[in-house]
DNA sequence: CAGACAAGCGGACCGTCGGTCCGCATATCC
DNA sequence: GGATATGCGGACCGACGGTCCGCTTGTCTG
């Protein structure tokens, strides 16, 4: 890749981002975007390919601190932590991220509406669920339950939940469904 | 109420049911469906508001008879049953809607992706389970709780799991998961 | 440093969509 | 049968996601 289609690239993300915390994730085209960026519209799907591969990528990075907490030994989120307090673990750490990126979350959805269980992000997250749910939880249909307990992260329902009580309720609802859930 | 304006309104409502029921609900425009009615677009428009109207009007005249039921003492549905019980019931009826009514599941969703929580459907479901579930499992969320068990009839999620194992598979997935939830 | 070539760029352009508007038609009522 | 409001249709609009192609510019070679 070309020195400046890096620089683009970089420019794009950034764009994206300042117009979901500006905006909401209702207004952020693509021609937007791109002008915000300060880049032509073609440059945008030449490196994202569509809107969906945008917010994709951009959840993608959001989520990367996360995806490397759960791989790596040691805390409550990596392996060798027993299977229903790392699911738990993982939960709310996927709550503080959904109410971190609320915006994002959203366009995410609206963008990905069509086949969501092809984004890549989706898919490691359900993996990594369903299999906790499956230790922690045996005789339930784990990877249903895992997309139930995604599903709890539904920009709209998290937008809702904030508002009235914030992430410390947002926090606490999950879990404590979560633990019902687990018995 | 004009006859004329009547007899269009069924031919709309008639005119979207086949048109979901023949190409997905992605293909369902409003165009498509003044067209496929036999009546302008603005006739449409008149009549419903706007795409989401119409969606919701068909998702309420396919919802009619369950809200009866619900409504009305004698079957494990109605008040009078224990709760849970009544719980385990409605959901289970809603997945049979859900399968039936997939397509058009799928547009609703779409439609009212702004502001789901509007939808006077949806309202009067999440109403009636949180209730329920604030009897079977106090100490809960009872509203998020409803809201997560709301989620399972995810138009996406249901199309998946019904793919795999047919509404079989999607009874007997939701049930287990609000068992395990409700302990 | 020069020249050549690929890689990248931008923005005009396209089809589709939800939604609006207004001049015309027609059901309804007296 | 005439007056009136109710309803009708479809041309029109702005916004959007996505495409395309002629021009530019970074990069690599000698």
């Amino acid at each position: 890749m070309r020195a400046d289609a890096t620089r683009n690239r970089e420019a794009i993300l950034r764009a994206a981002e300042d117009l979901l915390a500006a905006h909401g994730a209702e207004h952020v085209s693509l021609d937007r975007v791109a002008a915000a960026a300060g880049v032509g519209k073609g440059t945008v799907f030449r490196r994202f390919g569509s809107r969906t591969g945008l917010f994709q990528e951009l959840l993608a990075e959001r989520a990367e601190a996360l995806a490397r907490a759960v791989g790596t030994a040691g805390s409550p989120l990596g392996p060798g932590a027993p299977p229903r307090a790392r699911l738990l673990a993982f939960l709310d750490e996927l709550a503080g991220l959904a109410e971190r990126n609320l915006a994002l979350f959203a366009a995410h959805e609206r963008a990905c509406a069509e086949d969501k269980y092809a984004d890549p992000t989706y898919v490691r997250w359900h993996g990594h669920v369903a299999a906790l749910v499956g230790e922690a939880r045996p005789g339930l249909d784990a990877s249903f339950a895992a997309h139930a307990l995604l599903g709890l992260f539904d920009a709209d329902l998290v937008g809702h939940v904030i508002a009235e009580g914030g992430v410390t309720r947002l926090r606490s609802s999950v879990r404590g469904f979560a633990e019902a859930l687990l018995g």
